[in-house]
DNA sequence: CACCGGATTGACTGGTTAGTCAACCGAAGG
DNA sequence: CCTTCGGTTGACTAACCAGTCAATCCGGTG
């Protein structure tokens, strides 16, 4: 065992790699950028990674894994459902709060444009809306939500919320502050599970 | 007025772009593939428009326009605020249902990727935001609507339930058809409106 | 100390493509 | 019939950049 390096170039290369996805877009941005803001040769990038987008992929699928994780437990426990919901929505809200930059990549880069990459990344998606479905279903045979609502659509109007507004922070149209943050968990929640009307 | 000519070639290359963009993505199409589906000169393409950026400006700008001009009239009506929301889920849904590609297109290239491209888009989608949460505000005074949702959070859940729905049929997440379509309208604004609690 | 192998370097290449431009075409008008 | 001019053509270029690779470094091992 000769490992434990004092730095971890891999981790360094992936952290850059958020900044500048998030600064300059996936597109945009050059290899040569990541490897700058890591301080690390050009080659290195190529040692650790097979291609550019193989390090989007890996931030992705490292960041997702940890959210179906979350969901996962949520869903295991025997909370209200409606209390379930404000969890996985404070997951995700607190997962932009703690890492923007990361947040913002997943959702711009990766959620939408799943075009490009391969079906691993909608199928991982995916797997976060059947967890969803689950909890939602689950709720709605205990009678704790009305059945009229097919189940995907409820999933789908509960995820997008919480996307919109994570992208309104990201692209500044929403204002951003550690009280907007608890304030948007309640809302959300909210608006779903009781609706607008008076 | 010599005009009128027998085939608007700009339309054409607008229409083909479209398609291109929709089956590939816009940044993995060339522009001579965009040339060759519209039947036209590579050349051709740069005669009507600035660079390969300013056709899905003008694609993204022109649609969303039309949706600029629906909601405002959807807004000046005296109709029940839910109607009203049902009315602007109908469009865009409807829109989808007309030209899957175009609104394929400004979802996964525009809406998310307004990153890339200038404030103009953002500004523009900002616009739909304004219009609605002008909605949702006016319901909330007449007491339609409860207050305690700040009206910013209740666009965000209602534009964001139509986007996410939009994007799980684009990516093949939900199931189409013409009974589907109409569904969603009703059950995204159940949900919105009325909540999932039982 | 000599050797090994993985980590690290960065110059280089091969392929790609957005955008340019000089020439061509054909209808309208004189 | 000739001229004009916008529409149209497509070969060409200049830049760009992802990915390769041969060389170097360095810590550990016997």
């Amino acid at each position: 065992m000769t490992k434990a390096a004092p730095v971890d170039k891999r981790r360094l290369i992936l952290d850059a790699a958020v900044r500048v996805f998030a600064r300059e877009g996936f597109h945009k941005c050059r290899v040569s950028d990541i490897a700058d803001e890591a301080g690390v040769a050009y080659g290195l990038v190529y040692h650790y990674f097979k291609s550019k987008d193989q390090v989007l992929d890996t931030l992705f699928l490292e960041r997702w894994e940890v959210l179906l994780e979350a969901i996962r437990h949520t869903d295991a426990t025997d909370l209200p459902a409606e209390q379930k919901l404000h969890q996985i929505a404070g997951f995700i809200i607190d997962s932009y709060r703690h890492d923007p930059d990361l947040m913002k990549v997943i959702i711009v880069e990766v959620t939408r444009a799943a075009n490009s990459f391969g079906a691993v990344h909608i199928g991982k998606i995916g797997e976060a809306y059947a967890l969803i479905r689950g909890v939602v279903e689950k709720a709605q045979e205990r009678g704790e939500f009305r059945a009229e609502i097919p189940a995907e659509f409820a999933v789908m109007s509960f995820y997008g919320a919480i996307e919109q507004v994570l992208t309104g922070w990201i692209f500044g149209l929403l204002d951003e502050s550690e009280a907007e943050y608890e304030d948007a968990k309640v809302h959300i929640v909210q608006t779903i599970c009781g609706g607008l009307a008076a």
